[in-house]
DNA sequence: TGCGGATATGCAGGCGGGTCGATGCTGCTG
DNA sequence: CAGCAGCATCGACCCGCCTGCATATCCGCA
């Protein structure tokens, strides 16, 4: 749950295909899992989706507190999470804290999921 | 964690989309993140490929105990969530309990998650 | 420089979840 | 019918997580 950002990163360098062909490793499911962590949760599923609707794609704490009806404190809590499993990104202007998403980053997910399909090493297509 | 195996199901029946168009209820937020709570573990995620890797697609708790290193409880455990997620279906043959994936259901929560494909809703960029 | 607003972090309480050992249940088999 | 093997359930322990309150940190502005 601290490094999951990169774990991501390295389940998409090599295809892994956890829930493909052979039976996964150990350490594979445990960093998807650590990802999906990530994901399963109503809090965090409700603030993707808001700051991916939000209007430039991007949203600060302050918008979100209230649509959630959470505190100010678990919301930021709740990024931080997203934040280092690589799901969003966060930007400092001034005194707010932008958080978009991670373009491919939930599309990832999604394809290691994705079982059959044929696993293709680059691209047959 | 009860019924969603159900949740599942209501969720595909609508194209609600989770991570699209716009924000996502609350109630569809708790239903989505329930499936994936589900997913969101190593064990459960070997359990699910070791399963879809055996010989007729379908493996007993007597397979399965081994390889995962777990205890027999603990495996039916995870097997029993599993189940009640909609990602497995359980088939009692003599004293063996056989179980196998349920065919889309992996890649109904990979759509879900799936964004909006250039959904034309309003951002126009 | 000092104040105020926006976020992040620490801390604590409460609850849910993963694990195991013991036990109950069911269906084979001798 | 008795014994046994495969599996599910129960109870308990422990750890991790969600949440809020209090507080610290950072930045812009007067």
């Amino acid at each position: 749950m601290y490094y999951v950002g990169t774990a991501l990163a390295e389940m998409t360098m090599p295809q892994i295909s956890p829930l493909a062909g052979e039976p996964i490793e150990r350490a594979d499911a445990e960093r998807l899992a650590g990802v999906l962590k990530a994901l399963a949760d109503p809090a965090r599923l409700r603030l993707l989706s808001l700051i991916q609707s939000a209007p430039e794609g991007e949203a600060c704490v302050c918008d979100l507190t209230a649509p959630l009806g959470l505190s100010q404190p678990t919301v930021s809590h709740h990024l931080r999470i997203l934040t280092e499993a690589g799901l969003l990104e966060r930007e400092k202007r001034g005194v707010w804290a932008y958080y978009r998403l991670v373009p491919t980053a939930i599309a990832t997910i999604a394809d290691l999921l994705t079982p059959p399909r044929k696993r293709a090493t680059k691209k047959a297509r």
